[in-house]
DNA sequence: TGCAAAACTGTAAACGATTACAGTTGAGGG
DNA sequence: CCCTCAACTGTAATCGTTTACAGTTTTGCA
């Protein structure tokens, strides 16, 4: 049996289809043509094609948040900030993540540029020139949260985080540091080439001294990663605080330092970065630097909402501030 | 300028529409005319409407998998099941989450269900009448993950969560624990009463003494409420075991019992509920029942995947077994 | 009751794609 | 050079809505 149509409806109603559409829409009706027509979608148990309307109104009352991957925590309070302002809208929230190639990426954005989604809001981790070409040629409201590419004009919401970086290396060094290392994530992505540049920059502006072996990169931005990654990462005895490119890496390697039984913060001080609930919650508790991932996703959502009323705006780029939250492990 | 449409790529290349869709949908064509296609596409920066397409063939290529809370670790490993399994069919998967209300479920639900999406897996966790009613009357393949509500006949696939509990409490019992306690999530989600229920069965089939007052309700399943929850759940001393509902709850204790200084597992022993990554990186590490989130994600994926080609087929419902990871903590 | 205005309803044309079906072109063989 | 057949291309109908516009009913008031 097929489902139900607006005409189906209409005709077990005993009524034109533009009185069903009117009666599905709140639009006035007679009382008595819209009993008929409740009655009617009820016992067809009609539920209007998303697909149809959103040919017809071109609006799909949905907005697309995409990001790299759904098992990041910092995706996580980027999601609650973007749904804390759509909350109040008429949009309902969609994710897409996790994508394992760029031909993914692509292909997301594309079928959510046109037709699915009102208004996007992507954080790349890939600097692919194809991703940004593509943005570019999107019909549709876009924000990206995250260093944006060369030559893309599109709302923006980032964080200096090389301003937190500083801080924590700042930090450190108050704390009578000399020798600090960093385990990144991959420095084909995005937050891995610029906490990497971020990093050096730090030590070296701030007078430490900088070694190329004290800088290490885990596979991925995970904890498991992290955790393999300091078996490797032998140096450690000749640092004395290590910087992480996240949280996860960052318990990761407190893991592993407990079980070899190295002291933190007496022989090494570790550092997180994202201040993800996770770092309140392993022992002893992580410093982290925040960076306000939900802030920048209210931030962003509420970029987007203003673009979508008014499209003709000059692209805002915002800025937001990190804030190191110092705790036990530093 | 108008987005570039099907007809104005046509007009452009001088071809008709047929020619220019079967180009998109790689048909063959004359080599001649499918250059000029393509030379037309790249000028107007042409990208098909989904809307359109899915409203015509009457698929989206799309499923959605929707959950209660991102936030919830045992819901991202789900998602990786299900991303698993979707990666080599033709389908992108959207998410749909942390709802704040029933009716936001159902609007969510009803616009995926008609258009949007080819198939839906839900994991609901509200037990309410009004998403089960919706959800039978949905004309599009679903499987539930979960208990499944009475009367509803979809595929589904649940985990024997009363039997995991049943095995933790037999591991504290083994361990010479007498005194059991529960710290839960609300009972008004689906997890929270059958975790209550399981929890008092268990205790009393095994022949320990169940008390009313050791079972203790958070307001949420979420690592800060659990500290909370430890904070007005004073009975503590008159336990020396805990079962938490998840192991987000079991961090905020351990939390909590960190800083208060009772040694776990010696003054109390602690369980969690869905062996996440966390129950590795807490200190004491965390025993947890793992309750297979990622295979349940993966045996959901590949009956709705099976459901698609074959939709006439009876629903099926499959039944994991729990298994219980010691570690540490108890 | 009659009439004007207000309120409602129906008809039909979009929206942008896909796809039978029919029509056209071109290749190859005789 | 013509004919046949295969390969390609175009026309037009269709998917399920929304909505302008015109037509109809109802209401309120004299």
């Amino acid at each position: 049996m097929k489902p139900a149509t607006i005409n189906s409806v209409a005709l077990r109603a005993g009524v034109s289809v533009a009185s069903v559409s009117r009666v599905m829409n709140g639009m006035s009706a007679r009382p008595a043509t819209e009993l008929r027509v409740r009655e009617a979608i009820a016992e067809l148990s009609y539920q209007p094609n998303s697909a149809a309307r959103a040919l017809k109104v071109r609006e799909s009352d949905q907005i697309c948040l995409s990001f790299a991957d759904i098992g990041n925590p910092a995706y996580v309070s980027m999601t609650r900030g973007v749904e804390a302002i759509l909350h109040d809208s008429k949009y309902r929230l969609v994710l897409a993540s996790s994508f394992s190639s760029v031909g993914e990426i692509i292909r997301h954005l594309e079928s959510m540029g046109r037709g699915y989604a009102d208004g996007l809001i992507i954080s790349p981790i890939f600097a692919d020139p194809e991703i940004t070409e593509l943005i570019a040629r999107l019909k549709v409201p876009v924000v990206l949260i995250g260093t944006l590419p060369d030559g893309l004009n599109v709302d923006n919401v980032h964080v200096d985080s090389a301003k937190g970086i500083r801080l924590a290396v700042e930090h450190l060094k108050d704390r009578g540091r000399k020798d600090i290392g960093l385990l990144n994530g991959p420095v084909r992505t995005h937050p891995g080439r610029r906490r990497k540049e971020a990093f050096k920059n730090a030590i070296t502006s701030l007078g430490l001294n900088f070694d190329e072996n004290f800088t290490f990169e885990a596979e991925d931005f995970t904890a498991s990663h992290g955790y393999q990654a300091m078996q490797i990462f032998g140096k450690l005895r000749k640092i004395d605080a290590l910087i992480c490119a996240n949280d996860l890496l960052a318990a990761g390697a407190l893991k592993y330092l407990s079980e070899q039984g190295i002291e933190v913060p007496e022989s090494l001080a570790v550092i997180g970065i994202d201040n993800t609930e996770l770092a309140s919650l392993v022992k002893p508790t992580l410093t982290s630097i925040d960076l306000l991932a939900e802030a920048r996703g209210k931030l962003a959502a509420a970029l987007l909402l203003d673009r979508i009323v008014n499209p003709d705006r000059a692209p805002k780029v915002i800025k937001v501030e990190p804030v190191l939250v110092v705790r036990n492990s530093s």
